[in-house]
DNA sequence: CAGTGGTCTAGACCACGCC
DNA sequence: GCGTGGTCTAGACCACTGC
């Protein structure tokens, strides 16, 4: 693995991932980095470069570093990456050195019952689509998402688009549909993973699973979406930064 | 507003505070700040120690930069969250019509093992605080807190003043030891409540709870606080608002 | 084209932890 | 004392935006 200035990726970057992969593969929680120092020899590189891809690593939660000490691998498990403003299962398994991977299980157009009417604010009976995705993470099962959409807002959507490209849903929404969401509300619980989830995700019956219910908005405010997402406890942690930014 | 290099406060950080004020009481959402190389030769420091300020601005989410155009002003009100959320179990009790309360169930300070010093980054047998709390809502138990404190920075503290007092917890940082918070990192996950606290929160043994990692880092990024929270699920769900402060 | 932020270098000194 | 991360300088070139 070496670092090479041809341009593509900014050299930080491509020390970031050498590291993140020796994060993965070599190394385990609290074990030393080489020092800042060595690592500048190591791959040629300036000593502000090596702290930018370090500076990275540790926002991403990836190592911690200790005054005098060294720099340190930090436990993956125990606060892995980053913040939660993207909600995005992708990019938070990517910055753990985990193979994201979305399949559609289901992808249907069906009248709204008076519960998903109430959540989408729209009469009982208008269309929507529902999409069910399975979420993995190198090819282990980790969560289910259930997301319903106003078919007035998304005529055209197509389940092959998704599949294929590689975008977000929310990428999707405002790249084709032209709707930038303004406010997510995001409501957490505990509970049980139901039977039928539960032989999906590869667990137990009964076993406890992280639920998200999650109602977006638009930017005049009307609903876009609404998800019901069952989570596998011990693949995937939720993760939130709070900032003070009292002044 | 002048930059000293007196040794007391790194230059960044002195430059930092300076723009805070200025972006507070001269700018507005979406005002262009000066340029780096402008800022720089105001305050004659580097380009590096300009931009290492405006890095720290950028994660606290008070400006954003656009690449060939410039740096501006965020939106103040319309970022991430802002506050403890220690007010949030108390806050959101009292918006549902229920009345919380909290019960300090254990006070003590003992030397840290190997797992809470590496969370508070102290050494091992270095000092800290536990403070255990019970909260519940119209007297059904709800929660239980383990907060884990570094005695160095909160000597003092006492039980009794918490018990009697109806301050958060970051109040009394604030007030009492000048400690204000900077970020909090929070990692939630669901799991089994052990059979301990189920007697406590009065659940069945193996019930689903939402488990809850809290860090805190004051202004100058050390950690000051570790907590752990089991919660009953039936009683509690954890919610989260996403403003898109698309640019 | 000029001006902006983004990346990078090769030095330097300081503050901290440990022996 | 020595090695560590933390701060800082004075340059340089690149990539993007807008005129």
């Amino acid at each position: 693995m070496t670092i090479k200035y041809d341009k593509k990726e900014p050299l930080y970057e491509q020390l970031m991932d050498t590291i993140k992969v020796k994060i993965k593969n070599d190394y385990k929680a609290d074990d030393k980095l080489p020092s800042e120092r060595e690592i500048m020899r190591k791959y040629s590189v300036s000593r502000n470069t090596v702290r930018q891809a370090l500076n990275e690593l540790e926002i991403l939660g990836l190592i911690y570093r200790q005054h005098g000490k060294g720099t340190f691998v930090a436990n993956a498990t125990d606060n892995p990456a980053t913040l939660g403003n993207e909600h995005s299962f992708t990019k938070q398994m990517i910055a753990l050195g985990r193979k994201p991977e979305t399949k559609i299980m289901e992808y249907s157009v069906r009248p709204a019952n008076k519960y998903f009417a109430n959540k989408l604010n729209i009469n009982e009976g208008d269309r929507i689509i529902k999409l069910k995705r399975l979420r993995s993470a190198d090819k282990v099962p980790v969560m289910i998402d259930r997301t319903y959409l106003p078919f007035s807002k998304f005529e055209g959507l197509s389940a092959v688009e998704l599949e294929v490209k590689h975008r977000s849903l929310y990428a999707v929404f405002a790249e084709d549909f032209g709707e930038e969401f303004r406010i997510a509300d995001e409501a957490l619980s505990a509970g049980r993973i139901s039977d039928k989830d539960a032989d999906v995700l590869q667990v137990a019956q009964g076993s406890p699973g992280l639920m998200l219910k999650r109602t977006t908005f638009n930017q005049q405010n009307e609903i876009i979406e609404f998800t019901l997402s069952s989570t596998r406890s011990d693949q995937y942690v939720y993760n939130i930064r709070y900032k003070n930014t009292k002044i």
